[in-house]
RNA sequence: GGCGGGGUAGCUCAGUUGGUUAGAGCGUCGGAAUCAUAAUCCGAAGGUCCCUGGUUCAAAUCCUGGCCCCGCUACCA
């Protein structure tokens, strides 16, 4: 397999270790998974990057109560994240810690280029010192705008959150970023790069948050001490955004710049965030990197919601998806299927157990894992499981032949909508050519040429499970284990799996160098996406 | 309030630069077939394309006005 084009670096959020896995987490790694061995099947280098953020005041309390060290609490509870990706199948290359020492160091490098360079007037530092000040609420522990205030009911001369907790004035010391002379640099980035934000409608809403004016950042803290030490002040810490983003530099040896990772992955190709997160990827990400000197990202991708049968996901709601639970319920691959397949990328998705059953009853069981079975089966009964010979110049009248063909163009719709995150029309037009598979053996019927046609016979059988091949190649991104149980059933060797393998150009013989191997006898065939019964519960 | 995105079959949505009978999947009804996980295939029913006025030979598609929904509007890891 050689290299076929420019090195791919994408990277998830890294997760807060306060925080358990749930769905969300899975979903955004899930749509990275699948990038990352897409492009790997096509030959590219990749690199897929994610891990977990390990500081912060949340978690130095939370080791406190479980009366361990933070260092200890972290150790422990960033396993759970380690289990996920174990779980939902992702091939992560690393995984990364903030409280590594090699995160360490490339964010206290990062802020020193920050703190040495000069905003774009030339003029003035891009760090400085301050004083950080505000409504502050112990109880939530966040800060609140005094636009936000409520009047206390009790006692009108008093004010609360928004929550109903009282609020203080607090004021501490706090470098800061000069946001604020960026805005101008952003808005010509994001002019210049118009594929930077996706969805197009969060594009809009960052250029309009940015030029509605940005204000100078807090970057520091002094209220606790669990984060990365600026540098030459150990009395304050690190804010957690800037330590939690320079996770995706440290990924790829920041600050070895001159090293053939760096050289190689930087600028990365994607950031793939939750909307929630999305302002700090787009907006102060850039502007950092660009303080420092260093390239912006070349995209971030801001993916939607799921609910719960409609319900907003909410701890306190308690209707929490865990991925464990559903993995266990469904499968992997079921599961790995009906996200990416039940709502456009970007969008929010509405997660029931009718629609994911629905999904995998039609879509799998019926539509795909029966196509398999219908032709394996007749391989298995009619030829002994050898694989048939297709006949020579007599393929073309068989409409099968037309399936074969709508699948070996299939990479070409297929591979763009990867490239730019379009998961669902992917699998949709994927699915196109499974159905039209199903209609041309019913139109070919080659049961009935068992008797006086079974070179034809033969034909429609090869022609039908070399599209399965290349159907279940392209598909195996997204269902890594189900695809090679069903390639295990073609006899295709291990190495021959990838989309590299799916034809090579040469005209002439149908029967090419990685094609199914005519003689190859197969294993008897079993189903490979079983039908989930239903229950009476739920 | 400001900026942005939407309102299309029972449900979830596609509809490119305005152009023949408005599409898909699921659901419903009818039929064919029987190789297959009772899977598959064919067909049908079902839409005032939010309302309004306008531009045009022609509008779901452009413009006016209105109603409704959603997102963003800063330091909440």
């Amino acid at each position: 397999m050689s290299p076929s084009s420019t090195p791919y670096f994408l990277t998830t959020p890294i997760y807060y270790v306060n925080d358990s896995p749930h769905i969300g987490h899975a979903y955004t790694s899930l749509a990275c998974d699948v990038i990352a061995r897409f492009l790997r099947s096509e030959g590219s280098e990749v690199m897929f990057l994610t891990g977990t953020d390990e500081h912060g005041q949340k978690v130095e309390k939370s080791a406190k109560q479980h009366n361990l060290d933070p260092q200890k609490f972290v150790d422990e509870v960033s396993k759970r994240f380690r289990k996920l990706s174990e779980l939902m199948d992702f091939s992560n290359d690393d995984f990364i810690r903030t409280t590594e020492a090699r995160h360490i160091k490339s964010c206290q490098a990062l802020w020193k280029r920050i703190s040495d360079g000069k905003t774009p007037n030339g003029q003035d530092s891009n760090i400085y010192l301050g004083k950080y000040d505000g409504w502050y609420s112990v109880r939530d522990e966040a800060f609140y705008d005094e636009s936000e205030l409520i009047k206390d009911t009790k006692n009108p001369s008093n004010y609360l959150a928004p929550t109903g907790a009282s609020v203080e004035w607090v004021e501490e010391p706090s470098y800061f970023f000069r946001l604020s002379a960026w805005q101008d640099k952003l808005l010509e980035f994001y002019e210049n790069n118009p594929e930077f934000v996706a969805p197009q409608s969060r594009r809009n809403e960052v250029i309009s948050f940015v030029k509605g004016g940005l204000r100078d950042l807090s970057i520091s803290r002094t209220s606790f001490s669990w984060g990365i030490p600026v540098p030459d002040d150990d009395s304050h810490i690190m804010y957690v955004w800037l330590d939690a983003l320079t996770n995706y530099i440290t990924g790829i040896n920041f600050p070895e710049i001159t090293s053939d990772k760096w050289n190689k992955y930087w600028p990365a190709s994607l950031h793939m965030v939750g909307k929630d997160i999305l302002r700090f990827h787009a907006v102060y990400w850039p502007a950092f990197l660009m303080s420092a000197g260093i390239e912006p990202p070349q995209r971030v991708f801001a993916h939607g919601w799921w609910t719960n049968e409609g319900q907003k996901i909410s701890k306190s709601l308690g209707n929490v998806i865990d991925p464990e639970v559903i993995v266990r319920k469904y499968g992997v691959d079921a599961v790995r299927y009906f996200l990416l397949r039940e709502v456009p990328f970007g969008n929010d998705g509405y997660f029931s157990h009718a629609s994911m059953v629905t999904r995998i009853n039609k879509d799998l069981a019926n539509d795909f894992g029966n196509l398999a079975q219908r032709v394996l089966s007749m391989i298995s009964k009619n030829f002994e499981g050898v694989i048939p010979y297709p006949q020579k110049n007599a393929e073309c009248n068989f409409k099968s032949f037309e399936t074969l063909s709508l699948s070996q163009n299939l990479l070409s719709k297929v591979s763009p909508l990867i490239h730019k995150q379009a998961f669902n029309e992917a699998l949709d037009r994927i699915w196109e050519v499974v159905r039209e598979a199903n209609r041309s053996i019913d139109k070919d019927e080659p049961w009935k040429l068992k008797k006086k046609n079974k070179s034809g016979m033969g034909t429609i059988l090869w022609l039908q499970a070399e599209t399965i091949r290349n159907l279940a190649i392209i598909l195996k991104p997204f269902m890594p284990q189900s695809m090679d149980r069903l390639l295990d059933q073609l006899n295709i060797p291990l190495d021959e799996r990838n989309i590299v393998n799916l034809h090579e150009d040469n005209e002439g013989d149908i029967c090419q160098k990685y094609s199914l191997r005519p003689d190859s006898k197969l294993p008897k065939p079993v189903a490979i996406f079983p039908k989930y019964i239903c229950e009476f519960e739920d």
